[in-house]
DNA sequence: TAGTTATTGCAAATCGTTTGCAGTAACAGG
DNA sequence: CCTGTTACTGCAAACGATTTGCAATAACTA
């Protein structure tokens, strides 16, 4: 399993690219940090280990890899108006939002995808992505709810 | 069917609320502006009517219909980060965006629910809302783009 | 080791939306 | 109708998330 940080050093080289400082330690926060993580949570783990580093950079190094198809940038409904990100992975999957602790589960679902070609069929239209995002209360803050 | 105009009369009746001349035609508006605007898309169409609406007035109204439960905000990735007003029908249904013109085409399907329950069952989680949006081009949009 | 230039930090701009406030106009009651 | 109370408005300024212009810096190349 290769990492973020080494598919990014191979785009860089292939386009004349420099692999700075900055960079190395963004990609490695996003290599370590599971989950779906936002602009800030980036920008508040990465600031441990340089100070100096800019919400900036770390925005355009984020913007720079949903460019090159590393990671995708995700809006979630009932979570602010601010992007996630998450790191692509080889298959297409589908997310639940905690919307009191906003953790995200994963999941997939094969009818998912026939839905979608029963829409294509009867409307004629032509689908290039799917968005199925579930809400509402993760096992841990049910419990914590009920207290 | 009745109109939003005469649920909002009603709700506002039965809250000490004012029926003004601004909301009466914002109202109006989102009655015959048949699909799912933004707030700018309202403002201008409401502007035709009365030029010192303000914009600001349009959200004020929209965001209490909102809380009020006769229209819903929705948010679409690969649409900018402007929200779009949606009339609450009674029924759940699910968006089709296209990616090109921004038409939205609203489906249903029975698998859907299925689909939340079997992640329930898996997850452990609880399930409160679903949101299902497919991305594309819209029938008028693949054509023009065959030309 | 020096030169080219991609990348950075910073501050200011942007976009969609929200908010504080003083003035205006609904509408209930006389 | 007239009047008083106060919900609602327009305006301007604040907002949060993200983007951008720019001059200084630091990767890489040769
Ligand atoms: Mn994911
Ligand atoms: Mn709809
Ligand atoms: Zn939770
Ligand atoms: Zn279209």
């Amino acid at each position: 399993m290769t990492t973020l940080l080494q598919k990014a050093d191979r785009q860089l080289r292939s386009q004349g690219g420099r692999m700075t400082s900055q960079r190395r330690i963004i990609l490695e926060a996003l290599d370590c940090l599971n989950c779906h993580p936002t602009a800030e949570e980036v920008y508040d783990t990465v600031k441990l280990r340089d100070q100096s580093i800019n919400l900036s950079t770390v925005y355009r190094t984020l913007r720079w890899l949903e460019q090159e198809g590393l990671i995708s940038a995700r809006r979630f409904a009932e979570d602010g108006r601010q992007d996630r990100f998450d790191p692509m992975l080889p298959s297409e999957h589908y997310h639940f939002l905690c919307t009191e602790c906003k953790e995200v589960i994963e999941f997939d679902h094969p009818a998912i995808e026939s839905i979608c070609s029963s829409f294509e069929q009867n409307s004629r239209a032509a689908v290039q992505s799917v968005s199925f995002v579930l809400y509402g209360l993760c096992p841990n803050c049910q419990s914590r709810r009920k207290n």
